[in-house]
DNA sequence: CAAACTTACTGAACGGTGTTCATAATTTAA
DNA sequence: TTAAATTATGAACACCGTTCAGTAAGTTTG
């Protein structure tokens, strides 16, 4: 039956459709925007018609999500250059800083907003889970040459520490700091550096 | 002139019986339930009532984080008991991470949340600077101890270490790590105390 | 004391949100 | 061609923050 094939290829168009329209819109005008009706409105389709491609908006939000993760995993992909283990988390460290700080609205959906991580719980954030397996597998191959005595311990406390750095930033807490924008800038690499040579034996 | 004496009671009063109940609200059921809409029904006033005393939402939420900031001093005014710099640093950051872990919401005020930050921009964000400004004391107390040489980057790092810790658990991304509740819970504590083993000389 | 003025408050509305559902339009099957 | 199934939508619901004309209360003045 050609007919169940074709409508499965539309349904899956559409849902491709409703998703480039939401990150366009995401990555163009913020989250703050991004509405369900702004969306159908861009796609001409009535809002209603997204909650037939869509259960709600949380749904929608993972997706975006998700592909967000796929360009975080390709900026890895591309930028972690170096053999030596040491170097590479230098480099994920200082690609994953990068990417928050130049895509402050991706990275928000994320790693802070709450919405998208109530949406299918039993999938398991599967695209967030592959790239802490990938920050370990770096921590695992040089834990001869890291202070850490625990491999997941480790990750969490590199994730944690570029994370906070990132997050304070891009929800503005930083301006304790009573530095202008970009010398904090360099500072946050300068953190990056330092704790890293701090957990390097 | 009594009754302007009195006139300016009344309005304080006011301001205090909204902000009571904003507070009330955010602690027992989340930022979410707590609509300006919902205030004025607990206060029994009409919602435009509220927009006499305070100008917009954010200004009512930076007034509730100015005071979830005085309940994280008072934290550390009775928990920081140590003399020693480096343990008081180390009581610092248990105190955060239970503040953090133990009031969710507020934390999320104090440190997540993007609106109360737009607020009265001038106000210099006065109440987060100050806890800054303690955790800088101390670290300039300690500073031949650590492996900091700035004291700005050294209290930046801390902060980030602990609020990365805490934000990334607070929003449920330690999904990832596949670990019981209260396990991450304890890894938290060890990622913090290994945290300052390894910047302490 | 009554009238004029000032202040405090509110109901109703505006434009926005996510979401649902009966109904209409279209496509497929008989 | 007609009946059945799918797909799309308009209108509504219940929220949200916010504004503003109008009312009610308190204060000052004649």
């Amino acid at each position: 039956m050609g007919i169940t094939d074709r409508k499965e290829r539309e349904k899956l168009e559409m849902r491709r459709l409703i998703m480039d329209a939401a990150m366009d819109m995401f990555v163009k005008d913020g989250y703050e925007k991004t509405s369900i009706r702004n969306i159908a409105d861009k796609i001409e389709y009535s809002p209603a018609t997204i909650y037939l491609y869509y259960k709600d908006k949380d749904e929608l939000l993972w997706g975006l999500q998700t592909e967000a993760f796929e360009k975080l995993a390709n900026v890895f992909r591309e930028g972690i250059t170096a053999i030596e283990p040491i170097q590479q988390l230098r480099q994920m460290a200082k690609l994953y800083v990068e990417f928050g700080m130049g895509n402050p609205d991706l990275y928000d959906l994320m790693f802070i907003i709450r919405s998208p991580m109530n949406a299918e719980k039993n999938e398991e954030w599967k695209s967030g889970s592959s790239a802490f397996q990938f920050l370990m597998n770096i921590i695992q191959a040089a834990i001869d040459k890291l202070k850490y005595e625990n491999v997941m311990i480790g990750a969490l406390s590199c994730w944690s520490m570029v994370h906070g750095l990132v997050s304070l930033n891009v929800r503005g807490r930083c301006k304790v700091l009573e530095v202008p924008e970009d010398k904090v800038q360099d500072m946050l690499q300068i953190a990056v550096d330092q704790y890293i040579d701090n957990i390097t034996r």
